[in-house]
RNA sequence: CGGGGCGUAGCGCAGCCUGGUAGCGCACCUGCUUUGGGAGCAGGGGGUCGGAGGUUCGAAUCCUCUCGCCCCGACCA
């Protein structure tokens, strides 16, 4: 059927007077429109356009162009901004830190909503940032004598009832299997939600003297839990993630890995993701489900809330207990051993995201970039010598980067202007951009675009790509100085409860506390912030008073109050 | 599970009140002109209106049932 209507050649049209061609000559009389739907609306429609476009142009919320062509749809101005901003741009920050993110990752090309609540897809620009997080933490993870395994993703329900705690934490968030091969099965299987059970049963086989320890094992993997909210990254029905799982002769060399697994995370998060991060010890409320002790890194996002983004238990005896897991010590005693878990999930890019993102889109740390450099090459369609020129300098120079170890894309596409790829690699995050066109090869110049600052920097296409390899460097630095600033600005001692209260609505409040779970769950409750952790090295609690009951303190030090996510 | 909203083209929406067999923007395809901050013109393709019943000569529109999704509250890496 024609598009007849697309030009809209008459301001009062009827239906019949749009269609044209042979469905509209095949003889239905097709009743005019009703006459308020060609009278006056069109006149109130007319206005409501001309008034939204001085508006728009007024405030400068829209470009010309769109302003134009919302003008010709006669669309209403408030629907009109909303509309757009869902189209074409992104809900500044500022205004709207939820609406921010749930359009950033659609429109970031990092996720796509999959047919199953809560189960999104990750898309390549998102998986390729979560191949970097794998390659660097496992290369981390081997240098401090792990190794990599595989363990079943099916793990019978009978295993979750052998640990008290930790059936009672996981029960709700099961996702399990009946039936398999057209049957009802005999005992029903659960999906991994983590593998501390499973893994304890293989263990117990696997040691039987001291001499079989540690188990430093590791494996990335997927894990599936049945959250009632769901957000994208932050908390899925299925995530990815690695769960390291150790198990030691003593306490002491089970602690001992417990706290340096964290700081292998903690080191991660901020020399590659440039992600500042609070190391420190959950209270008994918010531990890991079957865990003697659970260590965190807490990371501020730009909203002032805080984002657990890795952890890192001791789980004492109790799971060798549940699975028996036992051995022969030196003196041929019989001993549990002592085990440990930790994991770090792909709620990192959450951290990522909210960690660095700004009303222009994602800033990537470029240690993790998917592309830590895009060149985008300018030149007249219509110009193939300009065209050949300009495009034979962009490889050499990509090369060049590449050669240097530098991830580097080249953006020829055609069919699209240079603003709209600017406008779009911003969007996604890739930190330096390179602009070169035949005004710059003219020049011996190329234009460099640095996501953190406002202006463009012409530099010689000698010293270029040294330039933009100490760039990179820069960038990381400047991207993790800028997080620490923000995170100093919005955490601040307290030393009230009013001022408690008043702290967490826009950052963390580090305060006294006395550690009575019903005092936590009182302050949640008025003020939904937590303990996010008691922080390793924190600011010492002796001579203080609780914020909330006025009673001694619970822990040697200061407690980290804040709202999470 | 409680409260609120929504299912119409790939995406965002209008049309529904007042029934007459579907439209707008973006995206997509073709051609030409373009390309230094989201290009223009022209032509074009694409929808069993979430599903099932019912009322009616006729249903996206009215009625009944149903399914699904999103947002806000109680759980969590």
């Amino acid at each position: 059927m024609p598009n007849a209507g697309r030009a809209r050649p008459a301001r009062c049209r009827t239906r019949t007077s749009r269609r044209t061609g042979p469905r509209a000559s095949a003889a239905r009389p097709r009743r005019v429109r009703r006459a308020w739907g060609c009278g006056w609306p069109w006149l109130r429609r007319s206005y409501a356009a001309r008034r939204a476009a001085a508006w728009l142009v007024r405030d400068r919320r829209l470009p010309d162009r769109d302003v134009r062509r919302a003008a010709r749809v006669g669309a209403a101005p408030g629907r009109l901004v909303r509309d757009m901003a869902k189209q074409q741009g992104l809900t500044p920050q500022s205004t709207d830190f939820s609406a921010w993110y749930n359009e950033l990752v659609y429109k970031a090309d990092l996720v796509d909503l999959g047919p199953v609540r809560g189960a999104f897809v990750i898309r390549p620009y998102g998986y390729a940032l979560w191949e970097h997080i794998q390659r660097e933490l496992d290369t981390m993870f081997k240098a401090t004598g792990h190794e990599n395994l595989s363990f079943p993703m099916l793990i019978p329900m009978s295993y979750f009832q052998r640990e008290a705690q930790h059936v009672e934490g996981f029960s709700p968030e099961l996702a399990v299997v009946t039936h398999a091969g057209g049957q009802e099965l005999d005992e029903p299987l659960a999906i991994r939600p983590t593998s501390e059970t499973i893994i304890g049963e293989l263990y117990a086989k696997w040691v039987q003297s001291y001499r079989d320890l540690p188990l430093l094992y590791n494996q990335w993997c997927n894990v599936v839990r049945w959250e009632m909210r769901t957000r994208p990254f932050l908390r899925t029905t299925e995530f990815l993630w690695q769960e390291g799982h150790t198990a030691h002769a003593d306490e002491e060399e089970a602690r001992a890995e417990t706290r340096q697994m964290l700081d292998v995370y903690a080191t991660f998060a901020e020399q590659f993701a440039a992600v500042p991060v609070i190391r420190g010890e959950k209270t008994e409320g918010e531990r890991f489900a079957g865990a003697v002790q659970t260590l965190t890194i807490e990371a501020m996002m730009r909203d002032g809330k805080a984002l657990q983004s890795g952890t890192s238990h001791y789980l004492g005896t109790n799971f060798a207990k549940a699975f028996g897991i036992t051995f022969n010590d030196v003196h041929n005693q019989q001993a549990f051993a002592h085990t440990t878990s930790w994991g770090l999930s792909t709620r990192m890019i959450g951290a990522i995201i909210m960690s660095h993102g700004d009303d222009a889109g994602l800033v990537m740390p470029p240690k993790l970039a998917p592309h830590q450099i895009v060149i985008v090459p300018i030149a007249r369609g219509n110009d193939e010598d300009a065209k050949a020129l300009v495009g034979a300098e962009v490889d050499r120079i990509a090369a060049e980067l590449r050669t240097a170890g530098v991830r580097v894309k080249v953006d020829d596409r055609d069919g699209m202007s240079p603003g709209w790829k600017f406008n779009e690699w911003e969007r996604k995050g890739v930190p330096l951009r390179v602009e070169l066109g035949p005004k710059d090869l003219a020049a011996g110049t190329a234009l460099v675009k640095d996501r953190l600052a406002d202006d463009k920097t012409a530099v010689p296409l000698s010293g270029l790509v040294e330039f933009l390899v100490e760039g990179l460097g820069g960038f990381h630095e400047r991207l993790f100085q800028r997080a620490l600033d923000f995170r100093a600005a919005r955490m601040r001692e307290v030393h009230s409860y009013d001022e408690l209260v008043e702290q967490v609505e826009s950052g963390f409040a580090i305060a006294t506390h006395c550690g009575d779970p019903a005092s936590e769950a009182a302050i949640q409750e008025a003020t939904k912030a937590t303990v996010r952790c008691i922080p390793l090295d924190g600011v010492p609690a002796e001579g203080s008073v609780c914020v909330h009951t006025g009673r001694p303190s619970g822990y040697p030090v200061k407690v980290v109050f804040a709202k999470a996510y």
